[in-house]
DNA sequence: GGAACGATTGAT
DNA sequence: TCAATCGTTCCT
């Protein structure tokens, strides 16, 4: 993976509400480098967030689009506020919600890099091949054993994301898997 | 109350 | 290319 820059320490720090509470676009490239953390009751899980994708106010492929409801409301929480949702009647899919409190933006974890509890996402994605463990929006939520249970749960709790000072350099392609606004350049993947 | 569909994945 | 699988949404 290139790096366009590399840690001058070993300092993490958190990602604050406020690194949410921005242009949901910027968040979502801004994001690539930054370390998700679960630390789970069997062990810290992290790996490092390699593809994001923007959902953003009056975008038709969001599904803030038709308004709060009870499913949708993490979307329009304070900035930082975890999305989960359930999809396909078998996957969960992570987010984090940008902008201010009642703004129906987020963006969505599309796949990170595994760095700690490799062999927990071994164990609950059934495969040892590394290179399968996250690479996908479900999966990464299988792997990190994230569900509807952290659903509308605010950010840096048992979920976290820090900075380590990691900036990568990325692509910009349309969006995967929707139909609507599937135009629209909102997927960001590092090199 | 019923039907269609979805920000996916893995097997064929 | 297609089945798995179910909560949400939308239509009747």
């Amino acid at each position: 993976m290139a790096r366009t820059s590399t840690p001058t320490s070993t300092t993490k720090t958190l990602l604050k509400p406020e690194f949410f509470n921005r242009d949901t676009t910027l968040v979502a490239q801004e994001l690539l480098g930054k370390v998700l953390v679960h630390r789970t009751t069997t062990g810290i899980i992290s790996g490092r967030i390699i593809e994001t994708e923007a959902y953003l106010r009056d975008d038709p492929a969001s599904h803030s689009y038709i308004g709060p409801t009870k499913r949708n409301g993490a979307i329009f929480g304070p900035p930082g506020t975890i999305y989960v949702y359930f999809i396909y009647g078998m996957y969960w899919c992570l987010n984090f919600a940008t902008r201010v409190e009642g703004i129906g933006e987020a963006v969505l974890i599309r796949g990170v890099e595994p760095l700690e509890g490799i062999a927990l996402m071994q164990q609950r994605r059934g495969t040892g091949n590394i290179h399968q463990l996250s690479n996908g929006p479900g999966k990464l939520c299988q792997a990190f054993a994230i569900t509807g249970e952290h659903n509308n749960t605010p950010l840096n709790q048992k979920i976290q994301v820090y900075d380590d000072g990691v900036t990568l350099d990325f692509i910009t392609t349309p969006r995967i898997g929707i139909t609507k606004a599937a135009d629209l350049p909102l997927r960001f993947v590092a090199r």
